[in-house]
DNA sequence: TATATTGCTGACCCCCCGGTTAGTAACGCC
DNA sequence: GGCGTTACTAACCGGGGGGTCAGCAATATA
């Protein structure tokens, strides 16, 4: 009879070490999957095979979940992309190649892209979260772009732009193909091919900057 | 004494003719400030003068409404764009330029944006919603874009481009900008000029577009 | 002024969810 | 096996919000 309690299994373990890590890859299936607000703190616990309870054992509460998220995942490819700048020669549309191809195999790809469409989405309406998320990401992401940009410009391999706005322009349509597949992509409507995206925009892209001989702004 | 009750007016009047409009502006601006689930229904009522109760007397539900603010706002501009594209004649360049700067001036500028930005948000906790949104407002606004490009390369002032994705590839900067605006800029973080990202935008389309150098634009 | 009609109120229901805690069961140690 | 420590559970709390409805008060009518 399946009412009886099986005593050869204990009904749970004690697993201090492995928790934080699998209460993490939970909570960040869960946030990406349903948004920061909509993200209930049992389901994070039972997808991680705990009570609640447990889940506040290890962090202070969901604010601080979703901050140690974000410091495991997106953290670290800011820190590897910043090592390939520093030591990239070569042609900075190359440069600018690699970096979008690498986003998109590291972030834009994965599940990790729906932090940063969660963050356009609910930043308003947590500001805290938003700034946290300001310093470690965006702005570490942004400056990143603009050194690419710039040093385009300073080796006369772009023509000279306003790094500032031009990143911002490059971003955006990266953003919006990860905020397409996690939103209306995502309810099967409007399918969108992300390769095909990517290299019409390095396309657009790269004759956009160009230094060009024959023409006039 | 401020205790006393002043019969001299009612405490509240019967104004059947005018309280929808007065609960969509209210629905609309919740909306746009907080979001679709953030939003809430006593809110919603209170800015528009009535009780909660008096909401449903007018909406079904919360979706209705939602609904209702989509119809009342985003669906005209749209339809004034399509007949804009019918009768112009001239480069299509200059028809791209008047377009986006109309969508900036009709809905990127105004809180209309914050309506884009929440379904992008939410989309996916909401299929029903990102149905309905798909189907009055993406397919429109996405067939407007495509046929300014198809346009332009029947006419041989684009060159051949896949329209579909271009499209994409131009909307997405634009979403983006509102979604910036709404979100982080709100918080007083990384503000951003939009009238020149909209420039520098519609400079690298320009360039990206245009056939063969040696053409001016 | 008296009566009928109806637009509107506000209290109420019920479920949900972030966060808390008393108690329990797993495990290390002897 | 027995004991102490502690990782873990389950029940609980309080506030919030979508949706409902009996009753009331503002107006139309006479």
């Amino acid at each position: 009879m399946p009412t009886l309690i099986d005593r050869s299994k204990p009904r749970w373990e004690r697993r201090k070490d492995a928790r934080p890590q699998e209460l993490l890859a939970a909570a960040l299936d869960l946030f990406v999957e349903r948004g920061y607000a909509a993200t209930r703190l049992d389901e994070v616990a039972a997808r991680a095979g705990v009570s609640k309870g447990t889940l506040y054992l290890y962090f202070e509460n969901k604010e601080e979940l979703f901050k140690a998220v974000v410091r495991e995942t997106m953290v670290p490819p800011l820190a590897d992309a910043e090592e390939l700048i520093n030591k990239f020669a070569g042609h900075s549309s190359a440069l600018l190649r690699l970096c979008i191809d690498g986003w998109w195999q590291r972030i834009g790809a994965t599940k990790l892209s729906g932090i940063s469409k969660l963050m356009m989405a609910e930043s308003g309406n947590f500001p805290d979260v938003a700034r946290f998320y300001h310093e470690e990401v965006v702005s570490r992401g942004g400056a990143l772009l603009s050194r690419i940009i710039e040093r385009g410009v300073a080796l006369g391999e772009f023509r000279p732009v306003d790094s500032a706005m031009a990143t911002r322009v490059i971003i955006a349509p990266m953003l919006m193909l990860t905020m397409w597949s996690h939103s209306l992509h995502a309810c099967h409507l409007d399918p969108i091919d992300p390769d095909a995206f990517l290299d019409c925009l390095v396309d657009l892209l790269t004759r956009g900057f160009e230094t060009q001989s024959g023409h006039s702004t």
